[in-house]
DNA sequence: GGTCTAACATACTGGTTGGTATGTTTTCAT
DNA sequence: ATGAAAACATACCAACCAGTATGTTAGACC
């Protein structure tokens, strides 16, 4: 439908840039559910109506198409809810706990069901394709670094205590980030997120002067 | 060769309970080294040099072996090292730090790439499977309440503080382990792992009275 | 020692998958 | 207008995989 209506106003019948698009958003999402070797080419083509032809005209193989997937989604969206809001703050300690209540509120059933996709595609892809580890490993470092410099920033300005590490606290805040989601999503179970949530949230209250 | 030296002192050609712990044994190296639905029967049957005719005498199907797996070697193995030896100490605290601090130090680089297999299994089929996640999510539970047991026993011997919730840090503390390993086994680098250890290390340091 | 069954062994199948070969149609610069 | 290249479309393949059908053999029990 919209297609349709969209080819009129564009005028042309292709659209290289949403066709790339189409296949990357469709990826994504059955990657999230499904997680990246046991979803299919033909099932993304089948939800997308792009062929096949049209897919490998866009990505050497399957593995591109899970790479731009990481870098052109994954990263990005990551970014922009956890790592920027953050280094923004001059309060890190409080963005977080934040951050964290905000998720836990709207977090859906559903999305609690599958997970983090970063975490999801690290535990299945980083000991089977560099290619992927490498990618993730960079995202990873990222957001650690963000909430290290931003842990840096929040002591200048009193907000943190002159006993916390900064950088065995950022990475171990996004370990259990990580951790948090990762054991809800087997639980299938809102409580444990709360409790594993709260977990953190008493942390968080730790690392205030 | 074992084979052979043990057919002559059993003086029988078939062991059927031998040949269960053969595939056990595989199928869980192969599961923790590739993932449960990447591995094939085929190479589970060429690792171990049984059949698959013995293979489906055993198991009814390939989830059935995984099940048994979880069950009859990923469960007691945990339980030997993380849950039992934490319920037997007074300190549940010290004891954990102590456990991690083990742990930390006797990692290879290869199991530090392979993660850990209550993790892996827990990431990769909670969400495909409801037997796989109904299993896995025992383990997670004895652990659990094994963790928050602990804590209340400390509590009354004053080796804990009073302001612990022991539920909510009892699932924390489970999460931000699995949370560390998983981000050590993505970044494949040790400095990551004790960076993190140190972090549930000082957590473990605010829950003292 | 004969019989019955548990414990294996072999060969095969139907379905799926990532990838390719080859052809067609737009689009756009000249 | 036209040639070239980008953007798609279709048909096909070899490999693999879980599972099955069918047969064989060892060993326990009477």
């Amino acid at each position: 439908m919209l297609d349709l209506i969209h080819d009129k106003l564009c005028g042309c019948k292709r659209d290289p840039v949403k066709t790339r698009e189409k296949l990357l958003l469709s990826a994504f999402e059955q990657i999230h559910e499904h997680g990246f070797q046991t979803v299919s080419l033909d099932a993304i083509l089948r939800d997308t109506g792009v062929t096949k032809g049209a897919l490998y005209h866009h990505f050497p193989n399957k593995n591109a198409l899970g790479y731009a997937v990481v870098e052109e989604i994954i990263s990005p969206t990551l970014s922009a809810f956890w790592i920027d809001p953050v280094l923004e703050s001059d309060d890190p300690v409080v963005a977080l706990q934040q951050l964290i209540r905000t998720a836990g509120e709207t977090m859906t059933m559903e999305e609690l069901k599958m997970g983090c996709p970063l975490n999801n595609l690290s535990q299945e892809m980083s000991a089977a394709d560099e290619g992927f580890r490498k990618r993730l490993d960079e995202i990873y470092d990222k957001w650690r670094g963000g909430i290290r410099s931003a842990l840096e920033r929040g002591k200048k300005h009193n907000k943190v205590a002159g006993h916390v590490d900064e950088t065995s606290t950022a990475a171990f805040l996004v370990a259990s980030l990580e951790g948090c989601i990762g054991m809800a999503k087997n639980a299938q179970d809102m409580k444990i997120l709360q409790q594993c949530g709260q977990g953190i949230l008493d942390y968080l209250e730790t690392l205030k002067p």
